[in-house]
This record gives C-alpha cells, sequence and structure tokens, in this order.
RNA sequence: GGGGCUGUAGUAGAGUCGGUUACAACGCCGGCCUGUCACGCCGGAGGUCGCGGGUUCGAGUCCCGUCAGCCCCGCCA
C-alpha cells in the first residue's frame, strides 16, 4: 500500500521553516474544499492540520483522484511546501503561512462517512461519542487531553526517578480484604471456589516492598473500586503511587509538591510557590465546613452559635442548647438573588440534611429576612459584626448538628462559588490538609472504622488516646487538595507490630481475622520494617485540573459509563456456561 | 436503593392549546464553480418522534410503565 512512500513529515509541525522543500504527508482529511478546478484538502494528524493545494494544471492525475476523496479518508501526498498567494494567508491556523502544492497523491484507505462531524464545532451527545470512541479521540479536544496525560506521565517517572524511586509492578490478581470499597472479584479456575481481588491500590504492597529495602517506590497503576460512578469517578483509575523509607511527614509533603510543581511547569507553564500551604482537618472543617476546601475564594462559613443562643429563634436557639451548630457565610452583593434562586439554594443544601437555610438581604433599612423578627437590636449588631455584613449583601444561615451545618454550608460555599463565577479554572490554588482524625465511629457496624486506612500511624502525642478516647486521636495523614477537589492523599504507617495489632483490635478486627486478612503484612513488620510513609495522587483527577475538563471521561481513553458498561467494546457481557463450569460458577437468578 | 435532567432524519435542534403531508440548519448524494479555509450556488435523498401500553374521533405533544445517557444523595478505608 505505502509502496516506497515514505513519511517526512507531521502535518501539524509544518512551518514557514520548511519552505521549498519536498515532502511526503500522510493523514486523515479533515475537509476537501472542492472550486470545480482547485481542490484543497485539509489533512489532519495528531499534530494538527496542514493544507494541501491540488491545481488540475500542475497535476491532472492528482487533481483527479483528489474528486473522490471524502471526509477522514486515508491518505499519502508528496509536493512542495510553498508560501501561499498574497492575501489568502490564514492566521487561524499554526500552518496557515503555507500548502503543500500537491504533485502526487495516493489513497492509502477509504472511510465510511463518520456517524458525527470530526471538528471542533458540532457538539455530540456523549453515548454517540463513546459508542464511536476511537473516532471522537481524533478530534482535537480529546487528542490535547490524553497527550498531555503522557506528558505527565513522563514528568512523574522523570522527576521520582530523579529522586531516587524505583519503579516496581505489583500484582493485579491479589486478594480481598476487608475495609474499604467493594472489591471487584476474579474466580479461579485452578483454585475452584476461590477469588483474587483486583487491587483498590497497591497499598500492602509497597509497605512490603519498604520492608524489602527498597527505600522509595512508585507505580503509575491501575486501581479498581466497585462502587457507583460520579463525574470524577471511574470504577477503575489510575494512581500515581508512591512509598518512601526513613521520612517524616514533612519529608513526603515537600517530596511531593516538588512533584506537583514539576508537573504543573511542564504541563502548563504554570510556576506554583512552594511550600503549599497547610491547614488541619479541624481548621478546615471550621473555616470551609469540608475537607477539601476549594481556595480560590473567600467566603467562609462564620460560627454563631455562642451569639445565638438565647435568641427568640427557637430553631437557632434549640440547636445550640442541644450541642449543635448555628453558622453562616456571607455572599457578598448577594442581596439581588431573586426568590426563586433563594428556593433553589434552600433545595441545594436539604441534599445534605439541613432542614433549612435561613436568608437575610442586607438593605438600607437593615435585615429584610423571615427571621428578623427574632432578633433584638444587640443580637442582629453581633451577627453582622461576626459576618461583615454591609448593604448589598445576602447572609445564608444553616442550623443542625455540627456535621449537617458543616457539610451543608461548606457544600453550598463550593456551588455558589461556581454559580457565582468565583472560581477561575485557570487559578490553581493548594493545601495540604493534616490531622485527620485517625478513626470515626460508625454508627450501623457499632464500631470504629478507620477515616485512612488501617496502617495509617497515629500523631505520637495521641497515642495514649487510643485508650481512653480513640475517637479523639488523630492521624499521621495528609491530603493534597486543589480547587475543591481532593487530588492525593497518603500518611506515615504503623511500623511497629504491636500498634499494628492494637489498631486491628481498635476497628474490631481480632486476632484470628487480622492474621487471616494481613498476616502477610503483620509477619512483615516483625522482620525490620523500617519507618516509612506514602501517598498516592489520582493522576485523572489531577489531569482534569489540568485539561479543564468537566467529566473524568475527558481524560480516560475509554472511559465507563455511569451504569459501569463500556458502549465501545459492550462490556461486560454474558459468558459462555463452558467458561463458568471451568470456573465453578453457577449463576444465581436474579430476583426482579 | 433514592432524587433530578434529557431522548424528534446521520448530527445537533424547532415543533404553539392534542388537529391535515413533522420543519429549517450541518452532514450525505448529484450538478456547477481556479484561492478557499466551518468555501459558495442549484437540486435531491433521508423519520419506528427511545421502546411498550393507555386516554382520545385524532398523540411527537396528555397519562402510566420501561430502556438508555448524564448530574446528584447513599456508597467511594
Amino acid at each position: 500500500m505505502l509502496g516506497n512512500w515514505k513519511r517526512s513529515h507531521l502535518c501539524g509541525a509544518l512551518t514557514a521553516a520548511e519552505m521549498g522543500e519536498d515532502v511526503c504527508l500522510m493523514g486523515w482529511v479533515q475537509r476537501r474544499r472542492d472550486h470545480g478546478g482547485l481542490i484543497f484538502i485539509d489533512l489532519r494528524d495528531r499534530e494538527g492540520v496542514v493544507q494541501l493545494a491540488l491545481d488540475p494544471d500542475r497535476d491532472p492525475l492528482a487533481h483527479k483522484k483528489a474528486e473522490q476523496i471524502r471526509n477522514e479518508f486515508v491518505i499519502a501526498a508528496r509536493g512542495k511546501v510553498s508560501p501561499r498567494p498574497e492575501g489568502t494567508i490564514n492566521p487561524k491556523m499554526k500552518t496557515g503561512e503555507v500548502e503543500i502544492e500537491v504533485n502526487e497523491l495516493k489513497i492509502l484507505n477509504r472511510a465510511e462517512t463518520p456517524p458525527f462531524m470530526l471538528d471542533e464545532h458540532t457538539e455530540v451527545a456523549e453515548n454517540i461519542r463513546l459508542k464511536y470512541r476511537f473516532l471522537d479521540l481524533r478530534r482535537p479536544a480529546l487528542q490535547n487531553n490524553m497527550l498531555m496525560r503522557h506528558l505527565v506521565a513522563k514528568t512523574v517517572r522523570n522527576y521520582l526517578d530523579d529522586n531516587g524511586f524505583v519503579e516496581i509492578e505489583t500484582p493485579v490478581l491479589t486478594k480481598s480484604t476487608p475495609e474499604g470499597a467493594r472489591d471487584y472479584l476474579v474466580p479461579s479456575r485452578v483454585n475452584p471456589g476461590n477469588f483474587y481481588a483486583l487491587p483498590q491500590s497497591p497499598q500492602l504492597f509497597k509497605q512490603l516492598l519498604m520492608v524489602s529495602g527498597f527505600d522509595r517506590y512508585f507505580q503509575i497503576v491501575k486501581c479498581f473500586r466497585d462502587e457507583d460512578l460520579r463525574a470524577d469517578r471511574q470504577p477503575e483509575f489510575t494512581q500515581i503511587d508512591c512509598e518512601l523509607s526513613f521520612v517524616d511527614r514533612e519529608t513526603v509533603m515537600s517530596v511531593m509538591e516538588g512533584l506537583i510543581a514539576k508537573i504543573f511547569q511542564e504541563a502548563l507553564g504554570v510556576e506554583l510557590t512552594l511550600p503549599m500551604p497547610r491547614l488541619t482537618y479541624a481548621e478546615a472543617l471550621n473555616r470551609f465546613g469540608v475537607d477539601n476546601p476549594d481556595l480560590r475564594f473567600d467566603m467562609e462559613l462564620v460560627s454563631l452559635t455562642e451569639i445565638v443562643k438565647d435568641c427568640g429563634f427557637k430553631v437557632f436557639a434549640d440547636v445550640a442548647d442541644k450541642g449543635g451548630l448555628v453558622k453562616a457565610l456571607n455572599v457578598k452583593s448577594g442581596a439581588t438573588f431573586s426568590r426563586k434562586e433563594l428556593d433553589d439554594l434552600t433545595d441545594f443544601v436539604k441534599i445534605y440534611g439541613a432542614k433549612g437555610l435561613a436568608w437575610v438581604k442586607m438593605t438600607e433599612e437593615g435585615w429584610q429576612s423571615p427571621i428578623a423578627k427574632f432578633f433584638n437590636d444587640d443580637e442582629l449588631a453581633a451577627l453582622n459584626q461576626a459576618l461583615g455584613a454591609e448593604v448589598g449583601d445576602l447572609l445564608l444561615f444553616v442550623a443542625d448538628n455540627a456535621r449537617i451545618t458543616n457539610e451543608a454550608l461548606g457544600r453550598l460555599r463550593a456551588h455558589l462559588g461556581q454559580k457565582l463565577g468565583l472560581a477561575d479554572k485557570e487559578n490553581y490554588q493548594f493545601a495540604w490538609v493534616t490531622d485527620f482524625p485517625l478513626l470515626e465511629w460508625d454508627d450501623e457496624a457499632k464500631r470504629h472504622v478507620a477515616v485512612h486506612h488501617p496502617f495509617t500511624a497515629p500523631l505520637e502525642e495521641d497515642i495514649p488516646l487510643l485508650d481512653t478516647e480513640p475517637g479523639k486521636a488523630r492521624a499521621q495523614a495528609y491530603d493534597l487538595v486543589l480547587n475543591g477537589s481532593e487530588v492525593g492523599g497518603g500518611s506515615i504507617r504503623i511500623h511497629d507490630q504491636s500498634v499494628q495489632s492494637r489498631m486491628f483490635s481498635l476497628l474490631g478486627i481480632d486476632d484470628q481475622e487480622a492474621r487471616e486478612k494481613f498476616g502477610f503484612l503483620l509477619d512483615a513488620l516483625s522482620f525490620g520494617a523500617p519507618p516509612h510513609g506514602g501517598i498516592a495522587f489520582g493522576l485523572d483527577r489531577l489531569m482534569m485540573i489540568l485539561t479543564g475538563a468537566d467529566s473524568i471521561r475527558d481524560v480516560i481513553a475509554f472511559p465507563k459509563t455511569q451504569k459501569a458498561t463500556c458502549l465501545l467494546s459492550e462490556a461486560p457481557n454474558e459468558v459462555d456456561e463452558k467458561q463458568l463450569q471451568e470456573l465453578g460458577v453457577r449463576l444465581r437468578r436474579q430476583s426482579k
């Protein structure tokens, strides 16, 4: 097919520098413009588009062939890089100064008419795009995302290699462990009735590699969690997984923020200021209501419980009396919100369990609000002062238990930041959130569960709390938050077998279960484990922010739908009875 | 498991209060056109209104169910 034709350049890379050269180009037909005589073809490849000019007077044969060419045909063209005639330079194109005067043309492959136009102007429903993903991936938007993803992966490898990390692969067929997300299971043919689990992360293996003395490990690795999908969650996703020996939290954070800074420099040309801000979990919750605050704008939550504890508004006073929280945020210049908008905000906080949203519009005459009448002048003055309220502002209050008040207002703050355009996509605000609680009480299971995971070390000063008030113990954990998104998280691990056993017992995992599930880790810890810690970054979420994508599907070549299916390959599918028999698996009839 | 949005030629949309033959655009096919670049002009083909049921003399439109895609809650150590 190619014969002795050999590609000399990429289409999109040609510039005036190649002027006069004879070139051989290959690519896809973006568009053909047939003027009856002259025919123009925009030829596209990974790098971009260049214009081919076919003149019937110069080469009748090539011109004749060009007449039957259609969109997305794969063609090869030989010709000369030429300056465009006066007045026909296209400043919108990277290659707009030149065109190829074609003297030989070859059709390498014909193409059916594509189901949708492969240009940047046509918007296509996502289910169609996913079914023909290989075509959607030809479009510049996804091409650019995938190319940047490659650049980031390359940068990660270079940086970590420079900093003494070793890339080591860990098993994909591994062991199901309790705690955490639902596992994807793989039946073992050789061991009927037994199952492998796909890893939720290589957590235990990377700790074993520290015990083995590799000092610093990393892997760009697929992880699997069988949970419901979201705009930023896929069942299989990629982590930049790291683990380091003989380090404390500060060392991990400083090595890793160097990595992030390098990524932003290479991918976007953005220089980040280091070190990144640090924020404790308690402070994050107090000021922003959530542990992943968006720091691109202010609008912080203000605690008003003390001010309203004796006020005439029973809803607030009761909550204060019962140990709950009354908090509010000040939407600067928000008094223009319509009744409908306020109703929508009320519906919004109800999603997170709030019973309602009290609002106040600050006018020249003072409070305009359904709840204004319940407060005396002193209380009004104190509230205004606490919130920095000025004429034209909108104050929004939630009163409930601490968890609901913080979450509802925190989410409302993030929502308003988007709605009011305070969250500029090209403004990158990082923070490390530290000192997470080690444990959390699970009301359903009537036991503590690990906030991070069962191998996270407590703060040294909080170790005594494990025996007295384990719920108050803080962890040597850290999350990296970027623009309201958790892009990474990790901790210093327990490297002492006895502390690890104590942790398991706090989690309600008895000795026998601990041996069954984690025996190999406990063994490893007993054979000389170095102090170690690590972190994992969600590469997909990081790519979303770097590319400005609203969906995780836009940074993954072949993503799954919300029902975890692949519209392209039609996975998952039914399998032959014979395959099931070999695996010793029998299907249960699904009851409807 | 739950809440919400969407579904009309290949694509993305319009379609009023339920009323005759479901519109125009892009794409596609044919013709014309030698400087276009989201080329232009003329003509043409193309429809299971997601699917099933119901109400009605009559349903793209109203009702019920269902499927698919998306967003969210729960879930995601």
